[in-house]
DNA sequence: TCTTTGCAAACGAACGTTCATTCGTATCGT
DNA sequence: ACGATACGAATGAACGTTCGTTTGCAAAGA
């Protein structure tokens, strides 16, 4: 609504597809139910995309190489370990209440991928926790966050925020600049050391 | 290991049913990957359960009812709202990694329920979810935790737990007790009030 | 003997995908 | 300006495969 450029009709299946994924999964999605859901048949969905994995597989990758850019320009930045978290959790907040169907599929059904795509973003998937895991080390030798194991911490952030995916579907009854605050200063108080 | 009971072979195909469904999922689960994963032909599944669905009907209530029989026992104890909720992440911690196979299945797949079953585990979610916010408003009142929406508290706890479903699989490096007691401080920590 | 368990075979249904074809609409050579 | 040509997009039909489940019968245990 706000710019509206012309979306490509693959564009159009793929948001569709992760609408389904979603909803249903990856594998109880039937290219009958997508075709379905862009007034198709399931052969006409082939004119626009490869294979119903290729459509998981974008997604996947989309988001990942989102989340892999946020943290550069985090890592870029300069600040320190307790504002780098901060700017993170915004991000993952933000895009999981902006895009969350996208996200949801890139979190859930990423194990379908065939190989060598699985392996591929399980190692992007590898490399961005270990850079989440220095800043938390970081925090940590510095005396802003408490003592622990920084495994723990990073599984625990992220998994803190993945309800948002499945609650902020359509009626988003609060605003998202306020549920982004509060999470944020909840788990910020959960790392603050004593 | 501990208490050597014999296994009914219906067990037998539900922890096989759990692990699979953990895995690959409910949908990309076939019966005859199940079948094989306890040594019998798929046909021979159906002489100990009656349907696939039966199965993962079983996996879902199961571990709805153990979440309920927790919160009972919490509600009886009359502590103040920070131990109770102390206790009811114990209880999410403790059940994540002792049976982390069924909790996923009961987290990710119960989706995929038929009808009225699917209405009847959504109630009793609902209704545990009412609960556990009861504790949540009345630790706010107190003082005891800080002011904010409590759905936002609630599903940040639930969701925070979520990572131990996936990572204590097979090789639980560390102790079960140093994990839940650094994963319960952090999360305490960030309730608090300042 | 009677119940339990297992299996091969088969069932209809649904799956992802391919194929030949059709229908419009652009682009081209003349 | 005009027919020829190319092409993007959609379709119904069919492919081979896999799905969950049923059936009929044999072997084993009580």
């Amino acid at each position: 609504m706000t710019t509206t450029t012309k979306k490509t009709k693959k564009e159009i299946i793929q948001e569709a597809a992760a609408h389904l994924f979603r909803d249903k999964g990856y594998s109880a999605t039937s290219m009958r139910d997508l075709a379905e859901a862009v007034n198709l048949k399931a052969s006409s969905l082939y004119n626009h995309i490869s294979s119903k994995e290729e459509i998981l597989r974008n997604i996947c990758f989309d988001n990942a190489h989102r989340f892999i850019s946020g943290m550069e320009e985090v890592e870029k930045s300069g600040a320190d370990a307790p504002a780098q978290v901060r700017a993170l959790l915004s991000l993952h907040i933000r895009t999981a209440m902006e895009d969350a169907t996208s996200v949801t599929a890139f979190n859930d059904e990423w194990r379908h991928l065939n190989e060598p795509y699985l392996s591929e973003f399980k190692a992007l998937r590898k490399d961005y926790e270990q850079r989440f895991r220095n800043i938390l080390s970081t925090g940590m030798k510095s005396g802003a966050f408490r003592q622990m194991d920084p495994n723990v911490m990073l599984y625990t952030l992220f998994s803190s925020v993945r309800w948002l995916y499945d609650w902020f579907q359509d009626g988003k009854s609060r605003s998202a600049e306020a549920v982004e605050a509060e999470v944020i200063e909840l788990l910020m108080g959960g790392l603050r050391s004593l």
